[in-house]
DNA sequence: GGTTTTTTTAAGCCAATTTTAAGTTTCAGC
DNA sequence: GCTGAAACTTAAAATTGGCTTAAAAAAACC
């Protein structure tokens, strides 16, 4: 588990790097808002935990940031305020938990936990590449962009990237996506997949679903 | 939004249900935790309230088992205990938060609309561009206009600000707004979804609720 | 108990999605 | 390079599902 703490105070952040690598996590810290921004940016946490009171750009600055970019990774805000207004208003910038300082080690360990567990098993979203498919709510993104699909679309792509890296052909995909289950000549498929192809394109997403010819289709990642 | 709760003692039970009813939740009660965990694990809800002492399977070991399973449900303790021990115990478990015996059935209220805010997604707060929504009063407002919305209008619409920027699907829009659980083929959803539009439109906030065909709706901010 | 408001049902219409079908292009093997 | 099979593209037909309206049923209010 990997986690990146932002936080300006070396003392405070010594101690939460050093009681948490006793815990096995890996951490990386940064010491303002705008450098804490980049990592965020440019590596993949399972948590970010963010001070409120940080130079150059602010903790709930920072954690709008992160959102707006689409990620979802659990955030949790490290405060001395706890009025209820200035709970809210961190719930409202996208954190998913806060702690007021100064807070017991045991605690903001058990709150870790809390959010961990919780994020890594609601998570069961399909990935290829930069490609991230949400069957929860058929919904598609390419990077930060949304991919609009009718339902049949969704239901294709969603089947070659559960089997990606494996050539799904033609007789799988006619049974798992169409439900039909005896040799019929129809072109169905290549519709779909053009019209697939057409919205991927469109999203700066080509060249994703390739042709095995004779046999059917494969995604690969790279 | 669909609740449950487990807890024996029907004085409290039967406070809590129709308290939180008069409120618009949907409201399910268990008195055991055996037929809780079953309730649990066979529906879907938004939150699920546990007192600590109950018959058969206790509190503690209920969210155990719920999280266990993998669901992420918000879930809040009823206790009398309140030391540093017991709170950590309850979070290890799975909880998200707790409360203590007794309580003022406003904190309760002001608790769970917390942990609703929080839970559904990062950036959720009952906006969604210029509209505002009170669950507190059940009022709506477009900009300093205000809406008037019977309450089944309002539940609907509170569901899917809660679940903005997410795809609404009409099984879960019907489990959580009207609480209905086996297929039906009713129309009501489009129906209220009309009227919704139609009020909406009205104030001046029109094209807040899109479609997306086949699957169910969503509401964006932009 | 009657009146008003809210909720649900049902039916016709329209638009988006899905399928069919036909013409065009690409590719592998000769 | 030729040829035939497979895949791609496009357009039009068929189907499905959502929208709207009106009226019936249920609930809330006096």
């Amino acid at each position: 588990m990997r986690l990146l703490i932002i936080e300006d105070e070396p003392g405070i952040a010594g101690f939460l790097k050093d009681g948490l690598e006793e815990e096995y996590f890996a951490v990386d810290v940064a010491y303002d808002g705008k450098s804490g921004l980049d990592h965020a940016m440019t590596n993949e946490y399972d948590l970010i935990i963010i001070d409120w009171m940080i130079p150059v750009i602010s903790g709930i600055e920072v954690c709008r940031q992160i959102r707006k970019s689409g990620s979802v990774v659990p955030i949790m805000f490290l405060t001395a305020k706890d009025t209820l207004e200035d709970v809210l208003f961190g719930l409202e910038a996208g954190a998913n938990d806060y702690i007021k300082k100064p807070f017991a080690f045991e605690e903001l360990l058990a709150r870790i936990r809390v959010q961990l567990r919780s994020k890594h098993q609601g998570d069961d979203s399909l990935r290829a590449g930069h490609l991230n498919i949400n069957p929860g709510t058929h919904q598609v993104f390419y990077e930060t962009s949304e991919i609009t699909l009718t339902p049949k679309e969704f239901a294709l792509l969603e089947y070659l990237v559960r089997n990606k890296e494996k050539v799904c052909t033609r007789s799988r995909i006619i049974e798992h996506v169409w439900d039909i289950h005896f040799d019929s000549d129809t072109s169905v498929i290549d519709v779909y997949i053009t019209f697939l192809r057409r919205k991927l394109e469109h999203a700066g997403c080509g060249n994703l679903i390739q042709t095995i010819r004779g046999v059917g289709y494969i995604i690969r990642e790279s």
